[in-house]
RNA sequence: GGGCUUGUAGCUCAGGUGGUUAGAGCGCUACACUGAUAAUGUAGAGGUCCGUGGUUCGAGUCCACGCAAGCCCA
């Protein structure tokens, strides 16, 4: 059996042949099923969450970053022998589905139930949702992504959707389900709320011309002090109930006189907004010539002072229609108050503003709210946007212009106007002027929208906070800064989670009750709502058609609307009880899959307990608010623990400018060609290789190429370079192994630099350090192995006798290699599945049909040999220096040199390079080295400060010391070497050196062409006698025969004739004294010299001079 | 407006705990190698380490304030 030897490797059918390999012998079935526990009392396993896409757009490339990411840690974890279950998913509910279906049937929201039924609406979503159900799963299979794709959850089943509402009802059973209000974009003219879609809608956003006042807020106790604050919406003013100020936000109080009553008053606000409210041409008046009336006002700052000492001020209320007791009418601070336009003070009204109600609601503060009939708290404006009774002077008038009343008439008074002159006539009002601004419509009537309280249900999940928090300290986030940064800051401003959506397509919330909102119940379980049903229809046994329709909505075994809507429970005291209409947020639907994809707890109670909470989770950053938080919470919330223990959030992919990815754009990267073209295992290389997930990714298909240069093209043709030889010499690994110690340096070199190499990838992995572990495979690979190992040792693979040096040098490249595929194969799944395959098939080491049920390799301690590592390191250094003078010198490498010299400060250096002489000499191709040490007088050093060291201990006194110790002449150096130890004279005091406190290196070796870097010098003898010359033009025609043999299509064993003609003596001689090697190096049977060749002769180029050479098979 | 991230060579990126010549790959230029060869090696050019202040004997690294880009949230 021999190695597969290729000719052009194709990396994307490479792919597709071991895809299909894969498929027909279930190599991702048996890679589960081959990690079982050992017995049932064992778990090994490794619990991966699918967060599921939406099947209703085709994939993208970043799909292919963030799957490549999950699989890496999967495959990692099942090599190291966990069980690495992977269901797949599919989320299936939300708006952008509806609004694909609407686009498609050429509707709006209006129009379902009107033109199309919710039946029908419901039924397209259904379909639309799994569109592209196709093209997700074959991009799945094409670059290698392994989950299991055959039983995934469908967030739109009933079994997943009965979950969801067992999880409901566990909140509304611990309290934590209630029904609230929240402040919306609200179109009073349409009588509806608007969502932020809606709101984003082009032409909402309109630039009107308001009324806006700058209003006069009383401090209590005193006698004229005044808070400012500005609003573009004066009809909120009579709802104020508290001011925000910015802590850090620099305030004065300036004495002056208000505009509209003459009477001298303390105003407080920003400094920034001094400019925009005093007159600059007033600022040379004095107070007490102002008169009543007069144009220009005086003014005088009396006082600056921060934002927080404002904090707990108490005010009176501006316009006291609806009293509220303390804490209200009070300064609070507010992250986001800032200096750009009004006075730096925030006017809050609770109801009509989200911030102004969420900052009330941290501060405990009230709104202004009046009964209704009903008794319940309402806002002073209805939802027809009119003021309420309460609110006399104004009772019943619109607060925006909703009566189509015309506005340029100039008896026209709008309601912010007639609040502004009240105002300004109760000395209330410091300014009031015209303002345009951009302020959103109401895209179906065109009318202004509100800010207004709506009802909602909600998860309580400040109830938990602290909790939360606590729990997510035991989370381990890649990076972090994204579980303490954005998610923790998250949790720490949490709000109640606003379960409510308006909508169609969804999970409907299972609340029912009776209409005077009295009574509710939550249903938990299908069997739970028959129950109910049944007790229903005995109660309304008389009433045939709720009956009826009860009983076809249970029939339809569907938990979508509208058929849930037609269910008629009954209430304990025996009313009919309506669903809630709301459906629930889809984040729900996704952070609830921890249970709802294994039903539970209806069914398959055991599996679940065994894989929650998650070891590992992977989406993108934009999902912390999103599945991140509702896993999360959900867990934390009902079961009191996490939901993931690990967790790696992924950067977005850009397009190679930096720019976003659009299909609109045109800049979008098609993942199917992408594939098809580069192979998903450089595509994934060049992902996980260039950049850290968690950074964004500027994708360029160059570096798909370079990447599949460098990596994939250096290991395979190491690779191919091994088959060769391997296949030529029967190599199959059927030899004992040949033990460590008596394997070559190079050898143990690189088996060491190998054992490293396993210890550091194992933990970059473990670590959720993909990126790592990619560089330094990729390092390993084309550094150590190929252009070091290999080219040093290329000889022993091709000549002499297969004995055990031979098979030591195979075992050893075969070891290297099948160990980097395994390392590898988590990454680049398929390029390693035929590199493993190819090399076990053979020597049939493993029992393993496939890389992916192989072992994660074990680092070996014991190989691990770091002093012969800083050897090697020290030959590659030394030789890369004597390249660098041979370039200076134009001298070529064929040409040998006599010698170099090395001057060495210390025995540890000269045995290490000692240790690598002959590699050294081989590679530079030199024959010899001459150590310099002091006794030969002619080496010159050079001393500096150990920084680190003095730095720690003397500090402030390092400029003396480095000045002093440049100061030290060769004399010195050497008694400091002598003595171990100086005293070295600073201008105040003397200070005693050793050893350790300086470097010392060499500087030069006089007369001598010299190259150093870091701590090792080197030195050339450039002078090349006849003998080197001979040597070098024996060596240049052996490079030209094997040119010629080449060109002649010869095998590597043919062997050969040759006939060279008379050239100079130089040439000559040197044939002649070096004929056995040209013979024994070219296959060379004879070799004459000849006065003269025929015209069958080829002419060589010798550098400076030709040659006339016949080669004879 | 707030939170978070990023900013180092033309491009993509490395640069534990501060330490005195800031690195790699690609690209470019030149040379070399030629039984791994549609490969490979060596060298060279290329830097305001985003900016401004500060801490320190010493800052790419620590602090503050900015700037730019991106994401999420308002």
């Amino acid at each position: 059996m021999k190695y597969p030897e290729y000719k052009n490797p194709d990396y994307a059918q490479i792919a597709e042949e071991m895809l299909a390999y894969w498929q027909q012998n279930h190599i991702f079935q048996k890679s589960v099923e081959s990690r079982a526990g050992k017995d049932s009392m064992e778990t090994n396993a490794f619990t991966f969450y699918e967060g599921p896409p939406s099947a209703n757009g085709t994939p993208g490339i970043h799909h292919v970053m963030a799957r490549t990411i999950k699989d890496i840690f999967c495959r990692y974890k099942t090599l190291k022998g966990y069980q690495v279950k992977r269901k797949g998913g599919w989320d299936t509910h939300g708006l952008p589905v509806e609004l694909q279906v609407e686009k498609q049937l050429g509707i709006t929201k209006e129009d379902i139930g009107k033109k199309i039924s919710v039946e029908e609406y419901n039924q397209r979503c259904r379909e639309a949702v799994m569109k592209f159900k196709g093209e997700w799963d074959d991009l799945t299979r094409k670059m290698g992504y392994w989950v299991d794709l055959d039983d995934p959850y469908i967030t739109f089943e009933q079994n997943y959707m009965e979950s969801l509402w067992y999880l409901l009802k566990m909140f509304y059973e611990k309290g934590l389900l209630y029904k609230g209000y929240t402040i919306q974009p609200y179109s009073p003219a349409a009588g509806t709320g608007l969502s932020s879609h809606e709101l984003n809608m082009p032409g909402t956003y309109k630039d009107v011309k308001d009324t806006s006042v700058t209003a006069q807020f009383k401090i209590r106790g005193t006698e004229n002090d005044y808070l400012l604050a500005w609003t573009t919406t004066p009809w909120t003013l009579p709802a104020n109930s508290a001011i925000a100020v910015g802590e850090d936000i620099d305030y004065i109080k300036v004495k002056t006189f208000n505009p509209y009553t003459y009477q001298p008053v303390n105003v407080i606000l920003a400094k920034d907004r001094f400019d925009v409210y005093f007159n600059k041409k007033a600022k040379d008046l004095l107070l007490e010539n102002y008169n009543p009336g007069d144009s220009l006002i005086p003014y005088e700052v009396v006082e600056v002072f921060k934002g927080k000492n404002l904090i707990g001020t108490q005010y009176e209320q501006l316009m006291p229609y609806v009293p509220l007791p303390a804490p209200a009418f009070t300064v609070v601070a507010g992250d986001y108050v800032n200096t750009e336009d009004g006075t730096g003070l925030v006017h809050l009204a609770k109801t009509f503003g989200a911030d102004d109600f969420r900052t009330l609601e941290q501060h405990n503060i009230p709104g202004i709210m009046v009964k209704d009939e009903n008794g319940k708290d309402v806002p002073i404006v209805d939802k027809r946007g009119r003021f309420v009774e309460e609110i006399t002077d104004f009772a019943g008038m619109p607060v925006k212009n909703y009566d189509d009343e015309d506005e340029s008439d100039p008896e026209y008074k709008s309601t912010d106007v007639k609040i502004a002159i009240k105002l300004k006539e109760e000395n209330k009002a410091f300014r009031v002027e015209k303002f345009v601004h951009s302020y959103p419509h109401c895209w179906r009537t065109d009318k202004p929208v509100l800010y207004y309280p709506l009802e909602s249900w909600f998860i309580k999940t400040t109830a938990l906070k602290n909790r939360l928090v606590a729990l997510n300290k035991t989370i381990n986030w890649k990076p972090e800064s994204t579980g303490t940064g954005r998610f923790g800051n998250w949790l720490e401003n949490l709000v109640d989670w606003n379960l409510s959506r308006s909508r169609f397509w969804g999970t409907p919330l299972p609340i029912w009750r009776t209409e005077d909102e009295k009574e509710e119940k939550c249903i938990g379980s299908v069997a739970e709502l028959r129950e109910e049903v049944a007790k229903a229809n005995e109660v309304f046994a008389h009433e045939e058609a709720l009956v009826r329709k009860n009983k076809e909505a249970l029939a339809k075994e569907d938990l979508h609307r509208p058929y849930v809507d037609d269910i008629v429970l009954v209430s304990e005291s025996g009313e009919k009880m309506y669903r809630e209409a709301d459906l629930i947020d889809v984040w729900f639907d996704s952070g609830a899959m921890p249970y709802a994809q294994w039903h539970y707890p209806f069914e398959n109670k055991e599996i679940f307990e065994e894989n929650f909470p998650a070891d590992f989770i992977s989406e993108g950053v934009d999902q912390t608010r999103g599945w991140f938080f509702t896993l999360h919470a959900i867990a934390g919330m009902l079961f009191d623990n996490v939901a993931f223990k690990n967790v790696l959030s992924t950067g977005l992919v850009l397009d190679k400018n930096g720019n976003k990815m659009s299909k609109r754009l045109g800049n979008a990267v098609d993942p199917f060609s992408t594939l098809k073209t580069y192979g998903p295992d450089a595509t994934r290389w060049y992902m996980v290789a260039n950049a850290n997930p968690w950074d964004n990714l500027r994708f360029d298909l160059e570096g798909i190429k370079e990447v599949t240069r460098r990596f994939f093209g250096t290991l395979q043709n190491t690779y191919s370079f091994f088959a060769l030889y391997a296949n030529l010499d029967g190599f199959t690994y059927a030899e004992e192994e040949v033990p460590l110690v008596k394997r070559t340096e190079s050898d143990r070199w690189i088996i060491s630099k190998l054992n490293s190499l396993i210890r550091e990838v194992d933990e970059a992995y473990m670590n959720y350090e993909p990126t790592k572990a990619a560089r330094l495979i990729q390092d390993f690979t084309v550094d150590d192995l190929s252009n070091w190992y290999v080219r040093l040792n290329r000889k022993r693979f091709w000549q002499g006798a297969y004995d055990q040096n031979k098979q030591a040098a195979y075992q050893t490249l075969y070891t290297c290699l099948v160990t980097l595929a395994k390392l590898a194969s988590s990454i680049a799944p398929f390029y390693t599945e035929r590199l493993y395959r190819d090399l076990n098939t053979v020597t049939r080491k493993e029992p393993f049909e496939s890389v992916h049920l192989s072992d994660f390799p074990v680092s070996k301690q014991e190989a691990i040999d770091a002093d012969l590592e800083a050897k090697m390191q020290l030959a590659q250094n030394t030789s890369s220096l004597v390249h660098s003078l041979r370039k200076q010198h134009t001298i070529k490498v064929r040409q040998p040199l006599s010698k170099i010299l090395i001057p060495v400060l210390n025995d540890d250096f000269k045995r290490r390079v000692q240790a690598v002489e002959n590699l050294i000499l081989s590679e530079v191709n030199v024959k010899d080295i001459e150590y310099i040490d002091d006794t030969s007088g002619i080496l010159v050093k050079k001393i500096k400060p150990n920084f680190r060291k003095l730095g720690k201990q003397f500090g402030p006194k390092m400029k003396d010391i480095t000045s002093a110790i440049a100061n030290m002449g060769q004399a010195e150096i050497n008694r400091l070497e002598q003595e171990q130890q100086y005293e070295l004279d600073l201008p105040d005091e003397r200070i005693k050196l050793t050893m350790e406190d300086v470097e010392i290196t060499s500087e030069d070796i006089p007369g001598w062409s010299v190259a150093r870097e870091g701590n090792i010098t080197v030195a050339l003898d450039i002078h090349v006698t006849d003998e080197l010359r001979k040597e070098g033009i024996a060596r240049d025609l052996v490079n030209r025969i094997q040119n010629l043999r080449k060109e002649m299509g010869l095998d590597v064993q043919d062997k050969i004739k040759v006939s060279i003609e008379k050239s100079d003596e130089l040439v000559n001689a040197a044939i002649q004294t070096h004929k056995d090697y040209i013979c024994a190096e070219t296959q060379a049977l004879s070799l004459i010299l000849t006065e003269q060749l025929n015209h069958e002769a080829k002419v060589l180029d010798m550098d400076d001079r030709q040659l006339k050479i016949k080669i004879e098979v």
